[in-house]
DNA sequence: TGAAATGTTGGGGCG
DNA sequence: ACGCCCCAACATTTC
């Protein structure tokens, strides 16, 4: 093998296991310098909170010690990417640098600038298919999901062996300065503890015989029960491969009869290819991240209304479904899947926020918050995106609570001060006669607010300023 | 990966 | 026995 030395610039692949970039690291010289760089410009930006932030401390300080198992450690400093980069390679006389590719343009305009200067290679990795790969036969991107799904699957799926084993050694050189991780300061989330080794064992017990991927189709909807695999902070930070997850789910489906646990597999499946499709289109599309995919709404009139904007942030809009799933992601940095949809429509169609300020809330509270899902998920809301819901369809919040938080034991879990409201007025507590407010030690308009917002008014202001922008 | 409005059907009460 | 009304249950249309 070749004495060469390259540095593997790790940026959200923080593994171990199947990183095609540091096997390709492995494979160009003996020598591996495993390099995060803190960018300053990410780390200021608006978009990035201090939960995530932490997230990915926590993850480097046991991407770390999994380095210092196999006689590495992780390089880290501080400062603009292209400068860092170059000062390494001239220090330790590396060679090359190799990374798993990044579509978000404020990614691809940093390798970008990399690459004109430094041997940049990007590897595969941040999804199952290489991205920009399915197309069109003329070679354009699909912007709907179910053509671009069915393009998917005629690809060959991946095999387990087709997974990169992690290393056993990785031989760095030991005069390298580093920043001492430990010095960077973070309050790690209880409920998501980082790094690849939990990431896997969620994904084993997820996707096991017993695993809850088998009720997935039944379950998936209820914000109460634990019936989803809560992978996506992981996913988001690479602490598990996509592969990885594909992987274990095929065998899950593989193994399941058919009927409704093979079902519910196959669905969790095609979330996958969700994630795959929405990376795709922020990659052939960037702008989306400005404004509209469609650009028919681009003159839509939002109201915009602070207040009613800080309502829904603080969770205090009078609706106990939308208050609990936005107390949950302010307390835990993650929100069920049905509630992001339930409080994504109520603001943007009940008040009539322009969809980019809740993107931006949700980027910075996620844990898992993700350029090419927040906005694929938020323009898909809002009715502007690709293959979105229609604009009429508007979500009506007490329908929703009472369909998939039945007893309300989301609601309760999230808004103790609701604790002692009856079953019967749990999803509309505005209802609760004054004794019964009295017994349930809840008042409406002080211990909870009255709706901030009548929905069935609402539900119509929201179709007619749509149609307006519309234009029919 | 809605919901409301509107239409249809059929059973039962009643004069 | 019959028509009429009411309304629940379901289906279809519309936003």
């Amino acid at each position: 093998m070749s004495e060469r030395t390259s540095i593997w610039w790790i940026r959200r692949d923080l593994r171990l296991g199947d990183n095609q970039a540091l096997q390709a690291a492995l494979e160009y010289g003996t020598r591996v310098i495993p390099l995060f760089v803190i960018d300053p410009l990410l780390w200021a930006s608006s978009y990035v909170g201090p939960k995530r932030l932490a997230f990915l401390v926590d993850g480097l300080r046991r991407l770390d010690s999994g380095l210092r198992e196999r006689g590495s450690r992780l390089i880290l400093r501080r400062g603009d990417p292209l400068a860092v980069l170059s000062a390494v390679l001239a220090e330790t006389g590396a060679t090359a640098i190799f990374s798993e590719e990044d579509v978000s343009p404020f990614a691809r305009k940093r390798d970008g600038r990399v690459r004109r200067t430094l041997p940049l290679t990007l590897i595969p990795g941040l999804t199952i298919q290489p991205v920009g790969l399915i197309t069109k036969k003329n070679g354009d991107p699909y912007s709907v999901y179910t053509p671009f799904g069915k393009a998917w699957k005629q690809l060959p799926l991946p095999q387990a062996g087709d997974l990169v084993e992690t290393p056993s050694r990785i031989e760095t050189p030991v005069d390298v300065e580093s920043l001492a991780i430990s010095s960077i300061p973070y309050e790690p989330a209880a409920d998501f503890p980082a790094g690849e080794w939990e990431a896997l064992r969620r994904l084993e017990q997820f996707t096991a015989g017993e695993g809850a991927i088998h009720e997935y189709e039944q379950q998936r909807d209820l914000p109460a029960v634990e019936g989803t695999s809560q992978l996506s902070p992981y996913l988001r930070f690479g602490m598990v491969s996509a592969r990885q997850t594909a992987v274990f789910a095929l065998k899950a489906i593989d193994r399941s009869p058919a009927g409704k646990a093979r079902q519910g597999a196959q669905t969790w499946f095609n979330e996958l290819i969700w994630r795959e499709f929405f990376i795709n289109i922020l990659y052939h599309f960037p702008r989306v991240r400005q404004g509209n995919f469609n650009k028919k709404y681009d003159g839509m009139k939002w109201i915009n209304d602070p207040a009613q904007l800080k309502a829904w942030q603080e969770g205090r809009t009078g609706y106990p479904i939308v208050d609990a799933a936005m107390r949950q992601l302010a307390q835990s940095g993650w929100m069920h899947n049905r509630t992001r949809m339930i409080t994504a429509s109520f603001l943007v169609k009940d008040l009539l926020v322009d969809w980019r300020r809740g993107e931006a809330w949700f980027m910075q509270h996620l844990l898992d918050g993700d350029p090419a899902a927040n906005n694929g998920g938020w323009q898909w809301s809002a009715g502007t995106g690709t293959d979105a819901a229609p604009y009429f369809r508007v979500f009506n919040p007490v329908t929703q609570s009472k369909k998939f938080d039945p007893k309300g034991i989301y609601i309760k879990l999230w808004l103790p001060e609701l604790r002692d409201v009856p079953a019967k007025y749990i999803h509309e507590p505005w209802r609760m006669p004054p004794e019964i407010q009295m017994q349930a030690q809840c008042h409406i308009g002080n211990s909870y607010p009255a709706p901030i917002i009548d929905h069935a008014l609402a539900r119509k202001r929201a179709l007619a300023v749509y149609k307006a922008a519309a234009g029919k």
